[in-house]
DNA sequence: ATTGACAAGTGTACGACGTACACCTAACGT
DNA sequence: ACGTTAGGTGTACGTCGTACACTTGTCAAT
């Protein structure tokens, strides 16, 4: 009886287990607070048997970023190579949405896992079949960057409000003070931050990251055909002059 | 005499000497070797001292960030938007890759310092002065993202060789295998790998980063030149149908 | 049934780290 | 001459990742 308990109660870890455990635990208390020992705790087991399944810290991130990677749809199939790329880059961008560790995980990853080399390998083939020369399809992934995975550096997390200023709310004088502060000294910043305030289709607050995110991939898309379309073999008008200095 | 001998010996810290030497070390040894202790250790002094001049590792950090920020050079003037931008980002890349902890510390900051604000604000005004709406200027600075601070996430880090494999290296058979394995798996990555490492004008290892860096740039900068040629405003077919799921 | 190998989980411990807090000390305005 | 205070010290706490030696629970071969 003791046995059937137990065993009822303390099903085996394993290295899945752990993993779906830490992509849990980060969905919810964010990636600052996942460590192994709270990991371990979230288990019910002490933190040494964790590393019976995964190497280290980095191992166990690394295969976070599998797991996060195999939740990313597989390409579209006939639908040219632009609507396969841009539904595909929406897709990893859901999927960061859910997990929002992933931007900074993956940011911070340099091995590169067979599940990441296999994403970008078949990203990749998405240009290819496309008709992309292979050395265009090469600057093109470079020109992409990170937004392959569906984000890009926020550049105005929360700023340019001045809402809250860490756990202390200021009061309401210093607020205004604070703007009146702002309004000098960034007049261009403080422009564009209310330019995209009080636009209507706007759910939150300053702006809307989902329609930034699209515009600038569509732009990018749209040069990319462009180039594609007048055959691209490195013209020298494209090609940047490589400053020395 | 004593006092003569210790006065010399020890300059009194301050603030910027600690700014200056945090960034020498960041730059000598690397942002992740970069701790209080080792800091203090540098200057000769016991780690505590340093909050007597910084706040807290955070604060330390933003101040690196603005003295990196401060050796970006200044909007060029009369050379026109595109010129100016391109120039500037040219500019903070430089800065950048002195600095190679640049990059991490940049992307790992959220609150924004007022010499990073200032830097973003006359980004900004370098758009609004060239005729851009402060719409479009948005949509543009969104697009540019980190591109604006003269980098952007590196993809091929050193990967999709195998040389380094941490401070063990493989045996040439098992070197060979990997690459085999490499080939059957990723067959495209390896295509746009091992097409851009065999270019003429390449230096160094797989590809020019600097090239592909001003690729890209010059791609996004064609882009907003044409937006702003047909006088933008939210034309139906540049605007991306928001995906509601 | 006994053994003994092996995988899974435990416990203790170490050396980093950031930093709170009380203390000392030397320089300076009064 | 004296109190204030800025700058530097020393000790200590809690957190982290993880090395290493250990128990335990399970199953195959005897």
């Amino acid at each position: 009886m003791t046995q059937q308990a137990e065993r009822t109660r303390r099903i085996p870890l394993s290295r899945d287990r752990v993993l779906a455990a830490a992509v849990a635990l980060a969905d919810e208390v964010g990636i600052e607070a996942l460590s192994m020992r709270r990991l371990a705790q979230e288990l019910g087991v002490v933190p040494m048997a964790l590393y019976k399944h995964v190497a280290s810290k980095e191992e166990l991130l690394d295969g976070m970023v599998d797991a996060l990677v195999s939740e990313i749809d597989p390409p579209v199939r006939d639908a040219g190579w632009k609507n396969a790329v841009r539904l595909r880059v929406l897709s990893a961008r859901r999927a960061l949405l859910v997990h929002r560790w992933g931007r900074q995980v993956l940011e911070s990853r340099t091995n590169k896992t067979p599940a990441v080399l296999g994403y970008m390998d078949s990203f990749i083939g998405m240009f290819l079949a496309g008709g992309f020369s292979v050395d265009l399809t090469h600057h093109v992934m470079h020109a992409l960057g990170s937004r392959m995975w569906g984000f890009t550096q926020e550049l105005f997390d929360d700023s340019a409000g001045g809402s809250a200023e860490g756990p202390v709310t200021l009061p309401p004088e210093a607020q205004a003070a604070m703007s009146r502060e702002m309004a000098a000294r960034y007049p261009n910043l403080l422009k564009v931050a209310t330019a995209s305030a009080h636009k209507d289709s706007v759910v939150g607050q300053g702006c809307d990251d989902q329609f930034e995110f699209e515009f600038a991939l569509d732009l990018l898309l749209d040069g990319f055909e462009r180039l594609h379309r007048q055959g691209w073999t490195s013209t020298p008008e494209e090609t940047p002059t490589p400053t020395a200095s």
